[in-house]
DNA sequence: TCAACCAATGTAAACGTTTACATATTGTTC
DNA sequence: GAACAATATGTAAACGTTTACATTGGTTGA
């Protein structure tokens, strides 16, 4: 076991082992592959032992060659440093191990040139397969993996464009937003305001149309929205606090979580309380929540169940390339808590 | 552009990009090497375009049997939805990624045996270096890259009997326990318990030595120090908050931010407010740290700093194998806020 | 005019596996 | 003991690159 230390041995190949196993390459190569071929087993053990003996590591690199297995997923989100992206990771890494495979997990940045370059290099590297959040939901990077027949699924971040033409692995935005509405109006809030990241990517848009969704329900129309979005910056949080509270709601949806801290830390800075100042729920499960007293009333999205099903949903694919695309898409839950207090005008 | 949309099609390989150029494989092979060699420039003109019209991806793992160099650095830490690593993280990736490897991030989640399956699948893919958060700090995972001579760098946890073998980058734990601690004794406090995570890890107990240090510069002895550790868990965390309150002391150093969270929440809904009934300083800088009020004085370790020194370090290994180990440990500071009184006995 | 050289390109042998195919060894059956 | 199957093992040609070396022309200088 020790014989690797020898400072800059060259790595140990299988004809290093099947030399001192006395057999050729070929025994050697199929004891350590899935492919079985009968073999007598006082020579398999012969061949562990020699392997052993040098410290013997298949060449992955070298395998994949000839082979067709790589034995390398990526997952590339667009933040990685968002426990909403690292939930779904950890999930995916440890089915994926299990699977045999090594991930590599990327961070886009949410800049689609990064992303497009990683891209590139994993391609490079001819993994098996890939997860995606796109960067600001930008299609052509997703196409890339397309054309060079990487199996891939889209996780979290839709192309509304052309939605059914990938496989996609995503929580119901709309009915989030819905959602959080709905049960404003049921506690019979009327002036409800909506609260939000203006990004590219769609999700927060169609949070917007769930929320108006519902206030058509209360025949609540356009001229009593109140639509407030801005940057993905505490800043621009702290911002819509401010504006919240200057159109005189009664009651508010935080669309998106990071946002969403801008405006509660206003909030707590400048003494407005919840539910009694203006009622809030929040679109979101972060972590920082848990310290909001009186609690938050939330939106919870099966962040692991969806990390989950991204994984399977890859090996499918991988599986069987020709499958016709599918959407998965998964429902959010109300987490009520203490933040919603009834409105009687 | 287009033509890689047929199904099924095989992979571009730089044999179909000679034909259609017209050339030589060595010389595609040339043109999208580092090695320099003279060329036409038109017939470079021409390979790239022939190149860019079929697709053509270098295949990494083909590229990596004969030269060196494979592209790929891992960095292994043991929990990956912890901002704590995850931050460290973001701008190893981005050097990485600036110096053209592809960093594949992985996750055993504080457990030795996963920890050691993910570096043989490591090792396996021949990476070119690694960074390592080992778990437990358990130290045979760590030999195991030193016997493939694969360069790496420990970082963050240090193996306390063979600390000098190993690159290492990680905060001066003892530094962090001591500053704390002497935060409060110079605020006059004298009764000061200590609590944290009763971890196999060396870091904490490295703070509980620096926590003593400051303790005794002021003769408080044995007798007098009041040190509580538990499991790493939320719950673990309120019981902590519970007996600190037991103890009676006027202050405490919250020695390690999951615990400490537990016990900020037991605080907060046990209505017992910093600093007026007990004052706290926290090591560390969660996220959730910025809704707590009054705020809390904490410890900030320079997170993104270490992560961007182990990036350098390891490039450092990478081009001199055979350089003496060295350790690089950034020290901490205090950042002040509302979370300590003056206490006058 | 020709040796000598240089610039530009091609040839082919690695790299460490996988795997189709060939061969050797054994056991059955008549 | 010949014929035939298994069963067990070896041979060698891929896989897609890199790179030492060989080759081809064209300049140059004497």
């Amino acid at each position: 076991m020790r014989q690797r230390d020898k400072r800059l041995a060259p790595a140990v190949t299988i004809k290093d082992v099947a030399k001192l196993a006395g057999t050729s390459i070929a025994t050697v190569s199929y004891v350590f592959s899935e492919r079985e071929r009968p073999l007598r087993p006082e020579l398999r053990e012969k061949v562990l032992q020699a392997a052993a003996e040098l410290g013997y590591v298949k060449n992955a690199a070298a395998s994949s060659l000839k082979g067709k297995r790589r034995g390398i997923l990526a997952v590339l989100v667009a933040q990685f440093a968002n426990t909403f992206f690292t939930r779904m990771c950890v999930d995916i890494e440890s089915i994926a191990r299990e699977q045999g495979y090594v991930v590599t997990l990327c961070n886009s940045d949410e800049d689609p040139a990064q992303e497009r370059l990683i891209l590139e290099r994993l391609i490079a590297q001819r993994i098996d397969g890939c997860i995606l959040c796109p960067a600001l939901a930008r299609e052509e990077n997703a196409t890339l993996l397309r054309q060079y027949q990487i199996p891939y699924v889209i996780l979290e971040r839709a192309f509304p464009a052309s939605f059914s033409e990938h496989n996609f692995v995503g929580h119901d935005n709309f009915q989030s937003g819905y959602l959080a509405t709905r049960h404003l109006l049921e506690a019979g809030h009327r002036k409800i305001a909506f609260s939000g990241w203006d990004s590219p990517i769609p999700n927060v848009r169609e949070r917007v149309n769930g929320y108006r969704a519902a206030m058509r329900e209360y025949r609540l129309t356009a001229d009593t929205e109140r639509v407030l979005l801005g940057p993905l910056t505490e800043v621009a949080g702290r911002d819509m606090g401010a504006r919240l509270l200057a159109e005189g709601v009664s009651a508010a949806v935080l669309g998106q979580q990071d946002t969403a801290k801008g405006t509660l830390l206003h909030f707590q800075d400048h003494n407005v309380r919840w539910p009694q100042d203006i009622s809030v729920v929040m679109i979101g499960t972060p972590e920082w929540a848990d310290f909001l007293r009186p609690r938050i009333t939330c939106i919870q999205r099966p962040e692991k169940q969806m990390g989950r099903e991204a994984a399977s949903l890859l090996f499918e694919v991988m599986h069987v390339p020709s499958r016709p695309p599918v959407q998965r898409i998964f429902p959010c839950v109300v987490i009520e808590r203490e933040s919603v207090k009834r409105w009687e005008e």
